[in-house]
DNA sequence: CGGTAAATTGACCTGGGTCAATAAATGTGG
DNA sequence: CCACATTTATTGACCCAGGTCAATTTACCG
């Protein structure tokens, strides 16, 4: 791919990126996304479930999380979201948010309105085909949570759930070794894997007796790969991509 | 809509019809989904965990499931199949099934291969709208799911799981009321809930003691869908849909 | 009508929840 | 840099929703 243009940067192309080559047209085009960066403080909601929703947004920096509340106040945590994920992706469906969106750290996002995605799917065979994708790839994720919720361990689901985070960071940042801060607190790990923040305690503390993980100051290592994936009961999914597909670039 | 030409029955197009209204032409579009009918007996396995494939279906008459396995035997059930539904859509992104597709009752099912679905995006932009709505639908759906396994009680579920199937069958049958036939053993409602058959016995019989529901020959009836519904934290997500951002028909 | 799969029920057990008390960490304003 | 306030983490004691095991009973099927 040559440059002799200067092409726009944009963090949804380069996670794009990653399954496959994008012409120079194309990137142009997903960079349209990302014209208007806004910052978002910690904590920070920027969707509130039942509120309604008109535009979706792009995370451009930092990392947040969905979550829903249930009638008794109880919480669960549907997904960690990282840079180069697109929120608030419901909105090309339901007037309403299903579920609320807050920042876990200070995070760059930036919205944008249907009317783009109209046009990206007129416009752009291959790259409305490739959103397909990854919408089925998170399908692909949200399964495997399910059946880790509905028939794993609570060891097993921690195990998971930090063989999961250690991955995904490591995508945007190649020089992640095994050991890396979490940024979660473990009433979040709990809400994330249907677990108690005390039970979710206990299960790391056994994690660490067994040899698996250590811990200090918010930061975790996975000192047994192996064994904590056999825990986890892991299915790498970056595994066996067949996307031959897709139409030609336009 | 015209009818001066005659355009082929599909089941794909009439669900895609209960969202928006199509052309003629984007009718036979959906069409070439279903040009190989082919008959499948219960209990018959479509498509095995793991095993490659290289061609997606559209359900056409019956019902099916699909499940994974985990490595110590247990099995979570991912999702119910009905009529109109898409199948192995995960063959536009792995090599390999992610799960296995078996059918619950004798099935017509249609295979197309992925070369179709190139077509689709190329030629019809509104379609593949409405393909990306249909995904974002079933992840809210799985969200639903995944909320109701980490953080509700096994009443509820089984209650959750009631209605969802009443409703999904009533879909496709108006005339459907409030008695129906679930089609499930306890075993298979366990393994889509994350319980053991003998829990789910008990938990059935708990919602009859209550007054919501009757029982008869594998036949339930629905006594009192309000509370049900409460009891289920049940959201209906037929409610609100926003779909004006989609590009003209083709 | 026999044989197998499915449903039911009782007795008992355990993984994970609840409650409560400390300790440690992280802010925050001054 | 410090003193205080607020989260967050940790641990123990105890409990219960849902699991396990096993024995019947009932429904379905060729």
């Amino acid at each position: 791919m040559g440059d002799h243009f200067r092409v726009p940067d944009s963090c949804f192309a380069d996670r794009v990126g990653d399954l496959i080559d994008l012409s120079m047209n194309e990137r142009a085009a997903l960079a349209r996304f990302e014209e208007r960066p806004r910052e978002l403080r910690r904590g920070a909601i920027l969707l509130r479930e039942n509120d309604p929703q008109s535009e979706l947004f792009i995370l451009q920096r930092g990392m947040a999380m969905s979550y829903v509340l249930l009638d008794d106040g109880s919480r669960q945590i549907l997904r960690f979201l990282y840079a180069g994920d697109m929120l608030a992706v419901s909105a090309l469906v339901y007037r309403d948010s299903p579920e609320t969106v807050v920042a876990l750290t200070d995070c760059t996002v930036c919205p944008f309105d249907r009317a783009a995605m109209t046009a990206l799917v007129t416009d752009h065979p291959r790259l409305s085909a490739i959103i397909m994708v990854m919408n089925q790839m998170e399908k692909v994720a949200l399964t495997d949570r399910l059946a880790a919720l509905g028939r794993t361990s609570a060891k097993a689901r921690i195990a998971a759930l930090l063989i999961e985070m250690r991955n995904r960071m490591r995508l945007r940042d190649q020089a992640l070794g095994n050991s890396f801060t979490l940024g979660l607190t473990q009433e979040e790990i709990g809400d994330a894997t249907g677990l108690t923040a005390v039970h979710v305690n206990r299960m790391l503390r056994q994690l660490e007796e067994d040899g698996l993980i250590r811990r200090e100051a918010g930061r975790v290592t996975l000192l047994n790969e192996v064994q904590l994936a056999q825990a986890a009961n892991y299915i790498d999914r970056f595994d066996g991509l067949d996307l031959r597909w897709l139409p030609p670039a336009r």
